[in-house]
RNA sequence: GGUCGCAUAGCUCAGUCGGUUAGAGCGCUUGCCUCACAUGCAAGAGGUCCGGUGUUCGAAUCACCGUGCGACCACCA
């Protein structure tokens, strides 16, 4: 086939795609476990399946793709491990909305079955969505091995981990405080809460004091802002010592004055007036109140005519509102730790239903909305004069971060993983030759990016481009807060326990029938007692423990059987189901199985037998090769945003340790989270959101990557400003400075004075793209590149190979090899380094500013020369090889066709020697800087070349020299046969081809001629000759001379500051005096000239 | 309240061990459609390195104080 010429400007829409599929029909990016001993693992951060990816997953992407190529380029065995997550809450949430929105139904209607079904429809139809954007961004991973975390070999993972955990004591059932959402109906996560601040207010209400004593109040006091929780009320608190609190915390306080800031100062003073005052007014109703509770005095809660107990606790604050707290310990954390604290004295009253509306312990108030509730309670309260005031006040209320709808702290009984140290340890990596004991998960977590640890591999965790994230993780785990994993949802990897609640001679029964089963190995059982302990049911003693002393007759407690097998639950399910016993209702939190997900895809615990769907790669070893598990895990890099540092990596780290005895990833890149331009994180419900195919479409793939490389500086945040392209003008219009329209979502475009918007909901104006000017400058660079490619390839029409001595090459030939091997190692060592920017400015400064502004310049007249050609065209397609093979993981499209049009007009390229040129770039060998090639003293000519060609182009452009008019210059040297007059000598071809120079006349002793402007490089006078107006030239040689001599005098009065001689460095010194020589004979130059204009 | 981070050109950001006249890209000004590229080429202007104090022969860089931002965690009767 003829190499066909390329089209003048660069356009990337067919040739993505093209390229794309290439890859896909050579199936490039396939790994497979081999005897390479350096396998490149890397593990997406799975996207959920609620949505289409947005300019932060493409961050996250690219980055990682350009780690996954350089690696495979560098001969690794690389596996991109791509997949989904299904985000349980989540796309339950955004299913079941389209189910009431498009129906009106709700899950209930369609029952359990019915509605995951549709998940799973909604999960084909938007996996499918992210696969095609990760495609067009290029993203290299190995789609015959991607996955979805619901996966039959990721929930076989999950359902042992879980029942390991559960055998182990580590994972239990509890009745605790939780965050629930009434809408989803179902407990959340802390992180799943986003708080909101809401004008709301505070009432202070007044609970009658029983039977007061004379001098004794008729009432307390107490303040909430949620009222209605008063029904809940089983206590009132007050301070054990108010006196000795507030008087210590005037102290403190006081203390803090003494080393406040000026700004803090009257603040605090403020505060300590107050509390002083407060002393003074409250503390003797505060300490009578103390030694009532004391007495064990009562009080009356309104409305529901209950006695409740008036109790000593530290939670009262003397300080705080009245002193007083009412105690509502089934909603609200802080009175349940009181709660834990008095359980012998007070109760504990849940007033909730799971729906948020009231149930029968409310009396009056029952199946009323909470909000409901709390208007009446109220209002009585108010009509029998207990509303002391109700004062308006900012509160911070926590919402459901799925449902938008506030979140209520409820009492229910729920999964746990222990996260805390544990009596005799933790066994991680069990029946491996990794096996270790930790002290518990969490620790075991901590340790691994710490200090001396490594795991029995010796390995450990590191954080880049910095360690500060590397605190964030270690803060967070070593609260070793219990994890709250199960969530009343549908959609999730169902919990594989099946429970009954049995007593006496029934729970003997049921022990002696499950006794059997107890001896395999995939089945475990716990008692679980009242107390909240369990005991683990040991097969072969089941019954004797139970005929024991262990709990008498007619306890009742907790059978719980775990299955370790997805399919023996189906059939063994059955069967304990007949039995009596019922398989929970509920699912996994998602993190549970993305914690996994390193070595659950990877076919954990047993490659061999694990399903994959049909048509993907196999994870068992073959050919007396190694398994993939084995081969792949340890990985290498997980590559995230800040933001599920402590939800995800943290869980992975300790699940890897625990189910493998070895940490999933050595390294952790944390890259820079997207911003828009007014420095708030872009987000799609924010309105500020880019999506990534908008750009593409746009600029192009590789443009994108570029630019997203190039912004990865390592500095936590980037700004991208935003601009909407006007659906009436087509006009760019920046976000940060546009009108709004009537919503912050939309906005007035200036030209039309029409309103648009920027979410798409608004139906009756249009909505307009979001993209950014910043990527204009990738696209121009892909520009650049395409057609420095197309300028080489038209002069390569004989490209031959011809092994070359570098000794023997022209100047510019060895100062380009000289930079190339220079711009090699800089590249690779701030990939190394985790700084993607560093390394694509490094590869560019030396692509456009070397190659091609002054290395392609310098070559064209040899370009047209028969004999001299051969050699530059030869060391063209070498520099331009080598180009494109360090842009490769950043651009990938545009460098692999090029790649292949260099391939059809010069096949064999190479210095010395011939390289390898495989047919795609993908597997390219990766550059080597070579040694040899390292040329000081061409460098060095070349930039006193470059000096005096920019001395000449300054004078010129000063004078408005029109380019096409030639110049004369002389330059006048020490000596003729002195090395400078040498290399001008040789570089006088290119002083004619870049400054044009018609004449060049050098020697000891030129004339400037009274027309001549002058010109200083280093020690050289340069004359331009018939261009000077006197006025102008006088005027520019006093504006550098005035400039030198300011420079000169600072460096004079250093070097004559005794200090700085005798202190600093030798070569500090040293240095300077060499500057002072140089500006010395500049200056005496510029001079002479000024005053030879006369 | 706790922890951490940021502030450098009009904009977005680099700046390594404290050492030359503080850099890049975009934008701006001027001149060029020079036979690869106007998505380009050449030349240029543009800086109180947030403010202050200190350490040092020497500070954008180190320490402390202040100002203004931001992130995360905790809490909020």
């Amino acid at each position: 086939m003829m190499p066909q010429e390329l089209a003048p400007q660069y356009d990337p829409s067919g040739l993505e795609k093209n390229v794309s599929q290439q890859w896909a029909e050579a199936k490039s990016f396939a790994a497979t476990p081999d005897d390479n001993p350096h396998p490149y693992v890397i593990m997406m951060p799975l996207p959920n399946v609620t949505g289409a990816l947005h300019m932060g997953h493409a961050m996250d992407n690219v980055m990682q793709d350009m780690l996954t190529r350089w690696h495979r380029m560098m001969a690794d065995n690389a596996l991109w491990m791509a997949g989904t997550d299904h985000a349980g809450i989540a796309t339950q949430a955004v299913v079941e909305k389209r189910l009431l929105e498009l129906e009106g139904k709700t899950r209930h209607d369609i029952g359990r079955e019915a509605l995951v079904e549709r998940i799973w429809d909604w999960k084909e139809q938007y996996q499918a969505r992210i696969v095609r954007q990760q495609q067009a961004m290029g993203c290299s991973c190995d789609w015959d091995r991607q996955r979805f975390t619901m996966d039959k070999v990721c929930a076989r993972a999950v359902s042992w981990t879980f029942f390991h955990l559960f055998q182990d004591g580590l994972i239990f059932r509890g009745t605790r405080l939780v965050n629930w959402d009434c809408y989803l109906q179902t407990a959340v996560a802390d992180d799943e809460i986003v708080y909101e601040t809401v004008q709301g207010h505070f009432w202070h209400l007044r609970y009658p004091i029983i039977d007061p004593q004379p001098g004794e109040p008729h009432y307390i006091v107490v303040a909430t802002t949620r009222p209605e929780t008063m029904l809940g009320d089983t206590a009132v608190a007050c301070h054990p010592n108010p006196r000795g609190a507030l008087e210590r915390l005037i102290a403190k306080t006081q203390e803090r004055l003494g080393v406040a800031s000026q700004k803090e100062r009257t603040e605090i003073e403020a505060e300590l007036e107050r509390l002083k005052q407060r002393a003074e007014t409250h503390l003797p109703l505060l300490e009578k109140l103390t030694s009532m509770a004391k007495d064990g005095r009562m009080v009356h809660l309104p409305l529901l005519d209950r006695q409740i107990p008036l109790i000593c606790d530290e939670w009262a604050k003397p300080e705080l509102g009245s002193g007083c707290v009412k105690i509502t310990p089934a909603h609200d954390p802080n009175d349940y730790d009181v709660w834990a604290r008095h359980s012998d004295t007070i109760g504990l009253i849940n007033i909730l239903q799971i729906d948020g509306s009231l149930n029968d312990n409310a009396g009056p108030y029952q199946d009323l909305d909470r909000f409901t509730a709390r208007e009446k309670i109220v209002a009585d309260l108010q009509s029998q004069d207990l509303l002391e005031q109700i004062e308006d006040r900012e509160t911070e209320i926590g919402h459901s971060e799925r449902s938008k709808t506030p979140i209520e702290p409820y009492l229910s009984e729920q999964w746990f993983v222990r996260m805390g140290d544990v009596e005799g340890g933790v066994v991680c990596g069990r029946g491996t030759l990794k096996e270790f004991t930790t002290p518990g998960l969490a620790q075991a977590a901590i340790d691994a990016v710490e200090g001396s640890w490594s795991s029995p591999s010796g390995r450990q965790v590191a954080f880049h481009p910095d360690t500060r994230y590397g605190h964030t993780y270690v803060n967070w785990l070593a609260e070793k807060r219990d994890w709250c994993i199960s969530r009343q949802l549908w959609w999730g990897h169902r919990i594989p326990i099946w429970a009954g609640t049995f007593s006496g001679q029934v729970l003997t029964e049921k022990l002696t029938w499950l006794e059997p089963y107890l001896s395999r190995d995939d089945v475990t059982a716990r008692l679980l007692h009242a107390d909240g302990s369990s005991q683990l049911v040991q097969p072969g003693s089941a019954v004797q423990h139970v005929e024991g002393v262990e709990y008498s007759k007619d306890d009742t407690m907790q059978l719980l059987v775990c299955l370790r097998e997805p399919p023996a639950q189906e059939q063994l399910g059955q069967e304990l189901e007949a039995a009596g016993l019922a398989r929970d209702p509920d699912v996994l939190d998602t993190w549970f199985s993305s914690g996994l997900w390193p070595h659950s895809t990877l076919g954990w615990p047993d490659p061999a037998s694990a399903e994959i769907n049909p048509g993907q790669a196999l994870l068992g070893g073959q050919n007396g090769v190694a398994d993939c598990l084995s081969f792949y895990y340890p990985g290498s890099c997980l590559v995230t945003g800040r933001d599920i540092i402590t939800l995800w990596v943290a869980r992975m780290v300790l699940m890897g340790l625990y189910n493998l005895g070895d940490v999933p990833f050595t390294d952790v890149f944390i890259h820079a989270t997207i911003l828009d331009g007014k420095g708030e994180r872009m987000s799609k419900s924010k309105g500020n959101g880019i999506d990534p195919v908008d750009i593409i479409d746009r600029y192009g793939c590789d443009a994108m990557r570029y630019v997203l490389c190039e912004m990865q500086t390592g500095s936590q945040d980037i700004r991208l400003p935003v601009q909407a392209i006007s659906p009436y003008t087509e006009e760019m219009i920046d976000l940060a400075t546009a009108k709004h329209g009537r919503t912050i979502f939309t906005y007035v475009c200036p030209t039309s004075g029409k309103e648009f918007d920027v979410l798409g909901t608004m139906p009756d104006i249009p909505s307009a793209k979001l993209v950014s000017e910043r990527f204009e400058v990738g696209r121009n660079f892909c520009n650049k590149l395409w057609n420095a490619t197309r300028f080489a390839l038209l002069n390569m029409e004989a490209a031959t190979f011809t092994p070359l001595q570098v000794k023997d090459l022209a100047l510019e030939d060895r100062w380009i090899l000289s930079r190339l091997s220079r711009a090699i190692t800089e590249v690779h060592g701030q990939l190394e380094a985790y700084n993607p920017s560093a390394a694509v400015v490094a590869a560019r400064e030396f692509f456009w500013s070397e190659l091609c502004d002054w290395y392609l310049e310098m070559i064209k007249p040899r370009l047209r020369e028969a004999g001299e050609a051969e050699t530059a065209r030869q060391v063209l397609a070498f520099a331009l090889d080598q180009v494109l093979r360090l842009l490769h993981p950043c651009i990938p499209f545009l460098t692999e066709f090029l790649w292949q049009r260099l391939n059809e007009h010069a096949p064999h390229r190479g210095i010395e020697q011939a390289l390898e040129v495989p047919e795609l770039i993908t597997r390219a060998p990766w550059p080597r800087p070579q040694d040899a090639w390292q040329d000081v003293q061409s460098e060095r000519d070349v930039d006193f070349l470059r000096d005096v060609i920019r001395a000449i182009r300054d004078i010129r452009s000063q004078y408005t020299v029109p380019p096409k008019q030639t110049v004369q210059v002389r330059i006048k040297v020490d000596s003729v046969t002195g090395q400078a007059a040498q290399i001008l000598e040789a570089g006088s071809a290119h002083m004619s081809q870049l400054a044009g120079v018609a004449s060049l006349q050098i020697a000891a002793d030129v004339e400037r001629t009274a027309d001549a402007a002058t010109a200083v490089v280093g020690e050289l006078e340069v004359y331009i000759l018939g261009v000077v107006d006197i006025e102008k030239e006088r005027a520019r040689l006093i504006s550098r001379i005035t400039k030198l001599t300011g420079t000169l005098e600072g460096t004079r009065k250093k070097l004559a500051n005794e200090n700085f001689v005798s202190r600093a460095k030798p070569e500090a010194v040293e240095k300077e005096r060499g500057r002072l020589v140089d500006m010395e004979s500049q200056l005496e130059t510029l001079s002479t000239s000024l005053s030879a204009l006369g």
